[in-house]
DNA sequence: ATCTTATGCGTACAGTGTACGCATACTGCA
DNA sequence: TGCAGTATGCGTACACTGTACGCATAAGAT
């Protein structure tokens, strides 16, 4: 079945021959292949319409909406996602956890996006939130401290991600930056110099940093008054 | 001067008086406003037009595009930002900085999506990225190091600002989330319980605990080869 | 008064998501 | 086999986006 969502693998918007025949799992196929490709930007009803060769309101008998076409892709790469073997102690298997989902949301930056600006989510996350909250509590967590410490790895996560998308196509903008540090910010452009090997790599280290330098925590007098 | 800018301080859309007069610094202002009020999807030249009485193509003579005009909007706040008082330590210093730049992107929660998404930044926020460096190398930190922590606190503010901002206006899409959870995924249901006062407010303190867990990165042993 | 330049802005075009409704194809039942 | 009922493809249309182009008017200079 579905002969025709992969045969076409090539996006070149030419009609493909009869691909007639639709279904939801196709339709997000090609919005992947679509997103892989050119980017979340390029992603136009239109588009995956004119890549299976059919019309775009086709596309709708499928997928409700755009939104609904974004979740169905977003729970596509989640069930890609495997599942990390045991770790050999908590803070092990916390960080292997959020190894994959960092590389997960490397080999597809559009994730991030779709997570954050478009405020959608895919259950299919759950067993692995499920491993880390379970890792946290078996640490002696309290659940305030285990969210915590779960947001702050996400976040942490996010924005690593999104930083790197950002960076990594648009070197050019960061050029005319550089020249203009040099003269008046000494120590940022002494930075700014390792730019070339902007530290992306560093998440799976940082995250198991953090997770050491965080066991001191539950140690923490009681946090001051909020203002 | 200007005084067209800001007496139309509500954003109702009705066309202003007789509000002639364009500058760059009013259709910043009047792009603010909108954003402030409607967030970010709101914005749209013909709004900012509707707003200050203008027509949509008028604009243009003011701001090249659209990302010129964001890059406006981002160099108008970045220069309201206070300078932060000199940290009692190195340390503090740091932290006061990061509190202050989390302070304006809480209160302009499209700041980061612009950063991010837009790929764009003003350079007016060199002076504080400077004195994070400064700080930095004044710890003791070599290039790799000083520019490993500013990327990790950085990206952590900016997952941070853009997950409350998520949360904040999907609760509803939460909850379809929490009732799911419950049955299968103890750990992450337990957690979840929280989601009320989710921690957003722990920014500040969790960079102080990273910058104390953090210090002790320089004795580490060489990192291993990557792959 | 006239020439030059700066500014406002109407129209138009190529995009976007998608509501509506018609036409065809497939399926179950007689 | 014939026919009803449903599922599916999709053409058209609408409201929205950014913005290229060019004209009309206003401001300033000589």
């Amino acid at each position: 079945m579905a002969e025709n969502s992969s045969e076409t693998a090539t996006v070149n918007d030419r009609r493909a021959p009869a691909a007639t025949r639709l279904d939801r799992e196709c339709v997000v196929k090609a919005a992947l292949a679509i997103v892989r490709q050119d980017g979340l930007e390029a992603l136009s009803m239109r588009r995956i319409a004119a890549h299976l060769g059919s019309g775009a309101m086709s596309l709708y008998r499928h997928v409700r909406d755009r939104d609904d076409l974004l979740l169905g892709m977003l729970d596509h790469v989640a069930k890609s996602i495997p599942a990390p073997p045991p770790g050999r102690d908590d803070k092990d298997e916390i960080a292997s956890v959020f190894a994959v989902m960092h590389r997960a949301m490397r080999q597809d930056p559009w994730i991030v996006r779709v997570l954050l600006f478009e405020g959608l989510g895919s259950l299919l996350m759950l067993p692995l939130i499920e491993r880390v909250f379970a890792a946290l509590f078996r640490l002696g967590c309290d659940r305030q401290k285990a969210v915590e410490i779960y947001c702050l790895l996400l976040h942490y996560a996010y924005g690593e991600c999104l930083s790197f998308q950002t960076v990594a196509q648009r070197a050019r903008a960061r050029s005319a930056f550089m020249a203009a540090v040099e003269d008046d910010y000494p120590a940022a452009a002494k930075a700014f110099t390792v730019v070339d090997d902007w530290p992306y790599d560093e998440f799976d280290r940082n995250v198991r940093r953090l997770l050491d330098g965080l066991s001191f925590w539950n140690r923490e007098r009681p946090a001051p008054p909020r203002r």
